[in-house]
DNA sequence: CATGAATGAGAGTTCATTCAT
DNA sequence: GATGAATGAACTCTCATTCAT
């Protein structure tokens, strides 16, 4: 008997991850020019013909798991769209943050080292991927405002350049890293 | 008549900083494996082949450029070695950091990637580059504990991911980035 | 639908004599390092990179050729192996050998050129190698004291060098060498 | 006080013989190919360019050294050319070649070399090479054919052949090799 | 649908040779 | 004459991509 369509949707769907995950794994690891295709297709247990199947080429592959990942995030960031951050959900953001910090931090590597080498990923999809974050900014500024800093706008980026500067030594050196105590520090500064 | 020996050394101390400086360029702006021998050869209006009469490989090559780079950056915080910190330095301290943020742009950009990818370096060197800045964090620690910071151990990785992630952000979006401004925070919040 | 694995089996046997055919080839005509992997690529009618399927170096390649050439060496003269050597086989013995002097050129070539340039093949190969030989030598001295030559230990080496000299000059003067002639001064003087 | 004419010559003919001896020896250890202009003038203790006043290209160095090898060759068995060799001009030629055997090893590794790799020199070299020796091969017949040998045209290939053998291996093997041994065999059937 | 043998462009590297000094 | 910095052609090897099966 062979296959429905939806069966067969389901395969490829399931296949698509699987490639997209060994990917993410190598690309995090080696870095995307040293992780070559036979050793994804390998690790991820399918033939290197059946990738192009998939995908195009290899930056596209790089591309469909950085916007994966980002509407990922997306989601898991996806608070109540009513423009205030109360302090609740400040605590909850920030929890959840460090929480896929090392869940993903393959993800996290990978989005670091790609933001670093602005030529192998193409203008179009990196504005994309911004446009994204822009809002939460919005609503952060506020946030900030409401607790009282002054100049809310560079608070903002302050801000994010802290989390950036945690996220990345926390994925660099994640058996050092102090990461429960630096986030009660961050939680102290920002919500209580 | 052949050339004297010092004059060759002059001649061969020129070539190495135009070589190295043409790498680090290219490496930051393409990433070290897109960055080809052959572009930074032309880059450095040198031909391929002498590249190697300089360095032993393009691996040699970017070892160099980190060494030499973290030894300059060595040099510039030389502060007065008495394992003590007060706040006038600290603020000379993070003022010199702001100032070579964007002169040395390539190199820290060159240096996040490469953090990023462990794989191109070997462990050894980066032991190396990593016990030039150890001492720096226990005076630091000293530092933050006598301003009346609790947890200054926690404190110490705090305020170096969070100038690890303003350097970051003032790079990538060197354009946008209200860098003075995040500087005076900064200021405000460990100096003053 | 793709091969089976039994027939991707055939293809690359195929393909491996087909290559070690062609390098042993120009191997023995160009020498190792002046045949280059695209001539052999070239005259093997495959691509250069798939040369890399099937061999890991140019080194690689050359060992290949010089072991399979060596097994086959050793299975032709596969006496009986009781440890002595009658007349009629050292007859045979002999008639085997300048037989095969002509059909096995390029490889006698080849053979004597690694000997002579021992850097080109690692000693662990080069003791194999020889390792396979030594029996022979061992019986052939039996062989040679039953015939009455006084000192057998010497004339084994004699012998031998006897043989070398003829192969050599046999191999480099294919044209003019009067084969048959010296092949049958040498069965009068050790064998009837 | 400049250097006069002869003494700018006699320098110069001391140092065109210490190049091609240190070239000489790396070329045989190494092999033509594999033994580089640098390796060679470093070893000469002389500049890269320097050495292309005396030769003008790498191969012109090996035929340099191929023919004075050779001349020095013929002139050590410069016999009394009446065309006919006797018992002890045979016996003195026979210990002169064993003599020079080791002496002159590096010189006999690199003609068998070369021999077995006619590409790198060119015909017109190796013929005037060959030219050298023939004559030799004509006394040596009439000395075989008064010395009771039948097929003397035959022996001499032979006996050459056998020599060739002799100098291979003894020169491979230095080590090993029962050098006064063979030699005592061979006088014992070509001159006794 | 699925495979992996096959391709070929292009990478890093070496080295005989040249030539300004 | 003498040097060695400089060149560039040619080498070995890699790998994203294709396609016959």
């Amino acid at each position: 008997m062979p296959r429905t369509k939806q069966q067969n949707e389901k395969i490829k769907q399931g296949r698509r991850v699987q490639i997209e995950s060994s990917a993410l794994e190598l690309f995090a690891k080696r870095g995307f020019h040293s992780a070559t295709i036979a050793d994804i297709a390998e690790h991820a247990g399918v033939s290197k013909g059946l990738m192009y199947s998939y995908f195009n080429s290899k930056e596209d592959l790089l591309h469909s798991i950085l916007v994966r990942g980002f509407k990922k995030l997306v989601e898991d960031f996806d608070l109540n769209h009513d423009g205030v951050l109360t302090t609740d959900e400040m605590r909850f953001y920030i929890n959840s943050l460090f929480k896929g910090m090392m869940e993903e931090k393959y993800y996290w590597k990978l989005y670091f080292s790609v933001t670093l080498q602005p030529e192998v990923i193409d203008k179009v999809l990196f504005d994309e991927l911004l446009s994204i974050v822009k809002p939460f900014f919005a609503v952060l500024e506020k946030y900030l405002e409401s607790r009282g800093f002054e100049q809310p706008n560079i608070e903002v980026v302050y801000f994010h350049s802290l989390l950036d500067g945690i996220l990345l030594n926390a994925i660099m050196n994640e058996d050092f890293y102090p990461i429960d105590e630096i986030k009660e520090l961050v939680i102290k500064r920002y919500v209580k």
